[in-house]
DNA sequence: CCATGTGGATACCGAATACGTATTAATAGC
DNA sequence: GCTATTAATACGTATTCGGTATCCACATGG
């Protein structure tokens, strides 16, 4: 069976009569006698009841005629979104996180995305780093948010973002903080890090960045998120040293002071296919370089 | 657009492989690059992205692959459709009705045929004679039901039932009545005709009846229908002669007696079109068939 | 660096299919 | 019976399709 046999079809349908339908779609009138007839042949059902002053549809051809229009319409609806999907105005776009930025940088960035982009799908997979790479290999992401990627063949690994730190203490732990004195704490209270995996990670990058200062920490606790970390922290088990995006939500037993000094050590990444031509994706993409220029200045 | 290029599609983009699909397909693999080249040009579209390990979806391929999916799922359900349909195990009916036939035979009928043919759908029309006709020249309805039809050209009227008759008198008309003293009724009270209009029609029968049996009433009233010749009996204005189907509900202020000597005498028909071959008509007039060969001997 | 393999595109040819013109067949109405 | 209308058939031509052979691009491995 092919579409033109349906238009033909349908045309003959809605003309009760093969020469007008003929005249109606610009052939002459045997062609459609012949198409019909294989349609019925192929099918094995009589469509038409050809009498000497036009045809009539059987009931066979009225219950098929429904589904021949849904068919043709369907082509239609269909050759219209492939468009909208190549101008990259409708379709789905996966997306991996994991970590502290989607505690308030993907929010963001995802919202002003979908305001701009109302007919995207966006559908979020908490996916760890590793899951993060194996999904964008398979197709089942397109993008992931985090942090210390390791590269990889045809894995993008892009720097979007620098984020500050801040120091997160029990809530009762009293020493008055500056961004002069902040290494000291650490001779009275010891650091707890995350995560536990995943290397190389935020702990190497908090251990790294102590060394240069100078400082040589007493580690009390790896802990496996940053949940675990900042319920470590609430007891009284030491001091961590988080994102600044951590500080914007309201946690129990903890307060945090934020580190000037520590102001731009946080990288936030991006990862994606290089060869993921996708329009949605370079949409995205796109939206958040815009982001970073737009809010380089403003605190995370 | 024709659906060989939608299956060629399809299978590509299952395949992720021109070479593969062509083979899934029993065709070389030129065909299947020339036939998707040739869709992806009239749809003004890319739908595959060519890499040298095979082929994947772009976002707009995979926004179009459901569509084509949908397609020639919609094309096989519509061959089984219409497959169906001429077998006669699904479509749709139009009947029209018009009085009392509607008010016992024709729900026990469809209730019997419905039972046999869950598939079909019945609508019904309340439609006079002439409407009834004339929706029958235009194919809004399939079959009518009623009385005294007239003759018309590839219109086939089919008497399927003769149905008794019974007297219908004011509940306080105290007069014994049986099967000899019946005309005598109408020498104490006038008679009530219905209906008005669509001659010949049941008054005439009525009136026929009882010039045949010698009886010269005097015709207090031409209702236009029963229900309203009903109300000016149950007020006192005269009697009725009624189909038997009407004795069946219950009716304010009337009482019925049962007449033996007219117990053959109200016809009732059936008209379609002589040259409509649907297999839903010729099933339902099989059926009416065999119910009247069922039903012969039973009360209606 | 070249050899090799894989996947898709292109060129060309023969076969299948579609269309157009002309004609025939069937039927209804006059 | 004649005519008009409508669908079907016959046949020649044009288009389209698929097959074989080949080419091109690219990645992989020595």
């Amino acid at each position: 069976m092919e579409l033109r046999q349906l238009r033909y079809f349908v045309a003959v349908a809605e003309e009760r009569n093969f020469g007008l339908a003929a005249q109606k779609l610009n052939v002459s009138q045997p062609p459609i006698t012949r198409q019909i007839k294989k349609l019925e042949d192929e099918m094995s059902v009589v469509l038409f009841k050809r009498t000497s002053k036009g045809s009539e549809l059987t009931s066979a051809g009225q219950a098929f005629l429904e589904d021949a229009r849904k068919i043709l319409n369907q082509v239609k609806i269909g050759v219209e979104r492939g468009q909208a999907a190549q101008r990259g105005e409708i379709g789905t776009l996966e997306i991996g996180y994991f970590g502290t930025p989607s505690y308030l940088l993907l929010p963001k960035i995802l919202k002003l995305f979908k305001g701009e982009n109302p007919g995207l799908e966006l559908y979020l997979h908490r996916l760890s780093k590793k899951e993060q790479m194996d999904a964008l290999k398979t197709g089942q992401i397109h993008i992931g948010f985090g942090r210390y990627y390791n590269q990889e063949h045809d894995l993008c690994v892009e720097h979007i973002f620098n984020e500050g730190m801040a120091l997160c203490l029990p809530a009762d732990f009293s020493m008055e903080i500056d961004n002069s004195n902040w290494h000291s704490v650490f001779s009275q209270i010891p650091l707890i890090l995350f995560p536990a995996s995943g290397r190389p990670n935020f702990a190497d990058e908090i251990l790294a960045i102590l060394k240069r200062e100078g400082v040589d920490p007493e580690v009390a606790n790896v802990s496996e998120d940053i949940r675990a970390g900042l319920m470590q922290v609430a007891i009284g088990t030491g001091a961590m040293i988080v994102p600044n995006s951590v500080t914007e939500m309201r946690w129990f037993g903890v307060r945090f002071v934020k580190l000037a000094a520590l102001s731009d050590d946080c990288p936030i990444s991006i990862i994606y296919r290089k060869s993921d031509t996708s329009p949605h994706l370079r949409k995205l993409i796109h939206s958040i370089q815009h982001f970073q220029e737009s809010s380089a200045k403003i605190e995370i």
